[in-house]
DNA sequence: TCACATTTGGGGTCAAGGGCAACATATTCG
DNA sequence: CGAATATGTTGCCCTTGACCCCAAATGTGA
């Protein structure tokens, strides 16, 4: 892949990528738009796409209806039926979903469980869902690889999840477990760093190059940084952990925790006992601390948001991102007062860093694991579209 | 530049490119070896080789001897007589030097300032200091390009210098300014940002694509973060910035600045003091600081260790390097007992993380600044040999 | 209403340019 | 002198791009 690099089929295979890219990413595109964004020749874009037809990757349909003069141009899009699987196993249930190329989610299972599945487990029930899916509706389709979002600490080189601490996973080589079971090549992710990449190429962060996102769940916190289009992993690929940081506490009587880490002093555990709930989903969350009168909720989120703003200042300070996007409870903090939030970042940031920067609550909803783990399952498909298509170009009949 | 990627010539750019850095990188290379080493054809780096000579950017020797059996390999270089400017101004001296396309320091002069120089004064000796050169001993050179190295704020599009406190400046248009009086390209960077660089490149980071390099310098803490390779710069090209952070403080007797950021905490001036001098450069302060029997010393070195260790751990967490490297007087403070500050590390940082981390004080010397602000004058060259040659071919006179 | 101009874009052919394979040759060591 | 390593040269292949012609839509005037 490295060595092919200089070559005249690298530019092929670049070209294909780009081609690929784009009706992945912007959905589908007329063959003169796709001529102007590559700015290659019509002639190749022809080709190309005649390639990618005839690998199966994307689809050419007749021209859009549209009421301009001129001829008409045939209209590529990404293929439905291409899929890939994305796996998020949780503590509580493991879902399953069918992503297509073009972005949908075409099919979305969550599976719970009993007790805590160990990672042969979990290789077992993609399997099975995998064949049940293959022999139900889902014939005409084909799946091309398995994305996995994981919440825990995964090593990028082999996908193997360092440590799990919910799902009491540690040295878990789930990638092998997960290959050996679906034949099927399979990449492992961080949940968090994952959902950064969905809501940097389809959510809040669409157009946006730097970004850093920090999700709020009920075991911790966790972030995944976008920065060039590209998401950093660091050396392991462990990047992005910000719960464990230690951000400068103002206030002595902000603290709470002993260690001062930010996912003990800002917790979503400490917000359901302030609102009087033991248990409960974010909407549910985000509506008992807006209507609840009860003492100490505002002064709690307030609190929480001062630290969280310490935390985002820093990595603001370090990153200089253009976007914060903040999701899971996070975004319920934040919204108790966008404002205030704002201004207390612009207080701890470099004016010159803040000026740039924005910060938004995560639009994608429930979906954002699937899209990114899918997203991570097909990358290497849109890096190369030749190589790694298991079963080589599809030959329609007709 | 973005339109010829997927083009011939798009090729044939790219691997001219990756030879020039190949010889740029890692010095005289042979023939044989840069086969190897870029994948291409004999026949085919042949030819590019004799092209960058063509163009006056590399040269071609006679073979090394060596004392192996097979016919000797020419030696591909890079050619010592392409020079960069490069500019670091501070607040009591200006230093310029000519750095080599092949690494080099041909020559360096720190000239001395009675009062803070303006920009348009900047840009008037530098203009002075290259006409100098040119006419006396580096006639047979040629300067490509300027980098300036700034202590400051700098926005990367457009060369702005929006914040430079210690030299005065606020808004100053330094790249224009250089760039009118010189009629050279121009670069400008961060000095610790191009510090990183420096030490990625030729010093402490060599051969390590994710650092994270903290300088410690008399007027504050500044930082460059490479990952994966390439010099991090943020939306605004502002990252880095980690002294003004706020890490948290465990113990509440550590606390002396009001606000807790970082360069406040732990800083040059309170080693001075409690070494009980008034102004000395670093090795002096070094020195003093390792002999002396004063009261406070050791606790004030331990103190500064330890918010740093929180700074750092930080740093580690959230961006997983496999290296972190220390300047200035940050690499006094690591180097006073670097098991210890390895230790508090440890303890804060994710031992995922953690464990592939490598704490080094700063290779690079005095010339690390002007070696990063000619690297950044470089970068376009050798991103694209052909484009931005100002002369064009240079044609052999035999 | 119909022919015709205008605009936009597809199809096909051929040329150009860059990299590669193959064959022949050169240099050193044992 | 043979083995090993590496260069030089020539012809070929492959991909892109330019060119010419044609196709499909809209708009316009007799």
């Amino acid at each position: 892949m490295t060595e092919r690099d200089g070559t005249l089929d690298g530019v092929h295979r670049r070209n294909l990528s780009k081609l690929l890219g784009l009706v992945h990413l912007d959905g589908p595109l007329s063959r003169a738009r796709l001529t102007t964004l590559t700015g290659l020749n019509r002639s190749t874009v022809a080709a190309l796409a005649g390639e990618l037809v005839d690998l199966g990757l994307v689809v050419e349909r007749a021209p859009d209806p549209t009421n301009r003069v001129g001829r008409p141009s045939p209209v590529i899009a990404a293929d439905p039926r291409v899929l890939a699987l994305a796996v998020n196993p949780e503590v509580d249930a493991v879902t399953i979903a069918a992503v297509a190329l073009d972005g949908s989610v075409a099919r979305r299972e969550r599976v719970e469980v009993d007790h805590l599945l160990a990672p042969d487990e979990v290789a077992a029930l993609v399997a099975a869902t995998l064949e049940r899916w293959r022999s139900s509706h889902l014939q005409s389709s084909r799946f091309l690889a398995v994305g996995l979002a994981v919440p825990g600490l995964v090593r990028a080189s082999d996908g193997m999840v360092r440590l799990a601490p919910h799902l009491g996973w540690a040295d878990a080589p789930i990638r092998t477990l997960v290959e050996q079971a679906t034949q099927l090549p399979v990449t492992v992710g961080n949940d968090a760093s994952l959902g950064a990449v969905a809501e940097h190429l389809f959510g809040a962060g669409r157009d946006v190059d730097d970004l850093v996102y920090l999700n709020g769940g009920a075991s911790g916190i966790g972030g995944g940084i976008v920065l060039g289009g590209r998401l950093v992993g660091g050396a392991g690929g462990y990047a992005g952990e910000f719960g464990q940081n230690r951000p400068g506490i103002a206030l002595t009587a902000d603290r709470r925790a002993d260690g001062g880490v930010l996912e003990d002093e800002v917790s979503r555990a400490r917000l359901l006992e302030v609102a009087g709930l033991t248990t409960a989903d974010e909407p549910t969350l985000a509506a008992a601390l807006a209507d609840s009168i009860r003492p100490g909720v505002a002064q709690e989120l307030a609190r929480q948001r001062r630290i969280l703003a310490t935390a985002l200042a820093n990595a603001v300070n370090a990153l200089n991102p253009s976007l914060v996007v903040l999701g899971g409870f996070l975004a319920t903090v934040a919204d108790s007062d966008l404002a205030a939030l704002e201004a207390e970042v612009a207080e701890q940031a470099m004016p010159a860093a803040f000026e740039q920067l924005a910060i938004r609550t995560a639009a994608l909803g429930e979906d954002r694991l699937m899209i990114g783990a899918a997203e991570a399952a097909f990358s290497s498909l849109l890096a190369d579209p030749l190589a790694g298509l298991p079963i080589g170009p599809v030959h329609e009949q007709r």
